[in-house]
DNA sequence: TGAATGCATGAACAGATGTTCATGTGATCC
DNA sequence: GGATCACATGAACATCTGTTCATGCATTCA
């Protein structure tokens, strides 16, 4: 077995990128991309909720947002359940609502021009803006 | 001042979403919502890195990388600085790294189809799929 | 100065996206 | 059964998006 080798255990972003398939990764972030599907997120996030009443919620008609649900569903980010004649939608599992919360976390912060360190290594007096 | 009542601290992600702007936390996302805008990114968090370069890395045409780049500047996701002829771009701060970390993350749970809690009070007896 | 290099920009175009309108389907109530 | 409620679906449409093509601007080098 060769002379222990430093066997690299981090895969760079780039690696895992391809190795997941870089649409599918584009894909599931472009669901969180618009005003009105975040809207539908943020107020499954506070529980789950009726098609109609989700609607009304977010203030998009019942089309808009049936079509909306459905991308949701196709990605796995929300689940939907017949309860009599309504559908209960929620989130799919506590892994969206974190998205969600990095997301807005991190927009926050973006949002207000901040900005801790330069990132990377050989970013050396990048003045910022 | 009325009565101690019980303050309210964490506002929720319905809130946080109106009082940033739902249209810029999606714009936000929308950054990273594209292959070849990812590809950008998970290259620059190796390290800065010039134009043609990178637009090599990736594997996109010069002027198509260029307009993505811009895209990205504008959002401030990305740092351009001139150096001689070249213009070295690099990500904005480790927020972004740790924002398209956090997405790679997620997805590669949501592409294994894992599910860890149905998310939510009252979500109860959701039934997988 | 003129040529070449490195990058940015504008126009144009195909394809994707989100909404509305109209209609369809399934469940409940009379 | 028929009416109604709750939701889904398809088509049409306007808008947005990402790429290519051509060209422009700035910097370095001869």
């Amino acid at each position: 077995m060769g002379h222990g080798a430093d066997v690299r255990i981090t895969a760079t972003a780039r690696e895992r990128l391809e190795a997941v398939g870089a649409a599918d990764v584009a894909a599931a972030l472009q669901a969180l991309a618009t005003p009105s599907r975040l809207r539908i997120l943020a107020r499954l996030q506070e529980g789950p909720c009726a098609a109609t009443e989700l609607a009304d919620a977010v203030g998009m008609e019942q089309s808009a947002c049936s079509h909306q649900l459905r991308l949701l569903r196709n990605l796995d980010l929300v689940t939907a359940e017949r309860r009599g004649r309504s559908v209960i939608y929620a989130l799919h599992d506590n892994h969206v609502a974190e998205l969600l919360e990095q997301a807005l976390h991190h927009v926050e912060h973006l949002r207000l021009g901040l900005r801790d360190a330069p990132a990377g290594p050989g970013a050396e007096a990048a003045g910022n803006r």
